[in-house]
DNA sequence: CCAAAAGTGTTAGAGATACACCCATGG
DNA sequence: CCATGGGTGTATCTCTAACACTTTTGG
């Protein structure tokens, strides 16, 4: 007989979502509407259905419970200590994930339960241990963002350099100097200039570029080593 | 009712356990004695007990299958795709362990099923997905071995910088500068020499260090990124 | 005295940092 | 013409990379 004798635990997915506006770096958060913790805000997730890879899992709730669709999503940490659900021995499998929020305007209310954007550094208390799993996820961010090109994905496909650096200014709370930001991230060679640029603004229209995500690639594949 | 109304799967724990010897790079593979896959190789681990938090579980399996207790251990990825398991769905956890081969000299015939060590660059077909296990696990290695003091977990507490540069060419795979290393290791003040030489050599004894972890951990509260 | 590995400094080049002003545009 | 942000170059310094010989020890 082929099968395991051992008791199954339950399994969900979370997710971190991250999202970058004027006021800063934001989370996605859904309130609770069932107990444990009703009212209370916590991660949008939920348990994984047995034909569905996880990371489908984690897409399929999001989408369900946010109407958030078009993210960048990567696995973060398996967090599994007995007790972390009241209920029963509750393995959740955290994702991590950032959103464009200036190009596609995510309305978050579009689900069946009510979401909204949270400053990280200023958001309520969370259910179950989510505090612990939001934290890992911004220590993730801010570690990645240095060592590999993932800040594009909170920007539309174009944009300028200076929203380039504000997003980084503001993900690694830290000020940084103009010209060698703007020397460093051009001499990877990743950005390329569009022939266009800014509209609709009140002083000189900046410069518009995109990430060129083939280039990162191959490079990638020779051993290179992005670092900001 | 507070319960989960959905299936639950299996869930296990499978480590990829590193050491390293004279022979290179070595990774603790288990001889299956049960279909699926019986007499294939595959990696350690098992299902998870109800009342243990996961890293409990993987060390639990490690030390029933295998007799290693002393190691170190880090969540490497969970993999839960539909069908890695042909019996049912199983989630499994995957995690990253080093230990001291040459200090503790672990046998691993001690556990039930019969264990040995391969050379990660020629090992058997493996079970499951656990090849794919397996080469996350190394990639991870070779990352972090670059941007955390990990290797030392690989080498007895005494240890001569020689060991260390051997260490981070087997595991990189490149041949590094003999004098530039030690001045780069030795500027990050995280090494500590001891009163003690090399016994038992044939040649020159060498100066024995210790990896000062105290020294680390306070370097890393203010800030201090390891790097080699 | 020979074999084997330990130990040690300098130079040139690349990359990082610090720093301040003029330009273009819209209102 | 003014307010706003866009855009640019140089000098210094620090870190990295390349490189070869002498010393110690045991056999």
């Amino acid at each position: 007989m082929y099968s395991y004798e051992y008791p199954h635990p339950a399994v969900t997915v979370d997710c971190v979502v991250f999202g970058l506006d004027d006021g800063g770096l934001k989370v996605l958060l859904i309130q609770r509407d069932l107990e444990p913790f009703a009212l209370s805000w916590a991660l949008p997730g939920g348990s994984i259905k047995l034909d569905e890879d996880l990371g489908q899992s984690a897409r399929r709730e999001l989408a369900e419970e946010t109407g958030v669709t078009d993210l960048y999503l990567e696995q973060l940490a398996t967090f599994g200590k007995p007790g972390r659900d009241p209920r029963e021995r509750v393995i959740t499998v955290a994702y991590f994930a950032i959103v464009n929020l200036l190009e596609h305007k995510v309305s978050p209310d579009t689900g069946a339960r009510s979401a909204a954007w949270f400053p990280v550094d200023d958001s309520p208390p969370l259910a179950f241990d989510h505090r612990l799993i939001l934290d890992l996820a911004l220590m993730r961010l801010q570690s990645k963002l240095r060592n590999q090109p993932l800040g594009f994905e909170f920007l539309p496909e174009k944009f300028t350099l200076t929203q380039v650096q504000r997003l980084y200014e503001t993900i690694l709370c830290e000020g940084l100097d103009k010209r060698n930001f703007r020397k460093k991230i051009l001499t990877t060679g990743l950005l390329v200039p569009l022939d266009e640029v800014e509209i609709d603004v009140a002083h000189r229209a900046a410069q518009l570029y995109r990430f060129d995500k083939e280039a990162y690639v191959r490079l990638q594949a020779q051993g290179y080593a992005f670092e900001i």
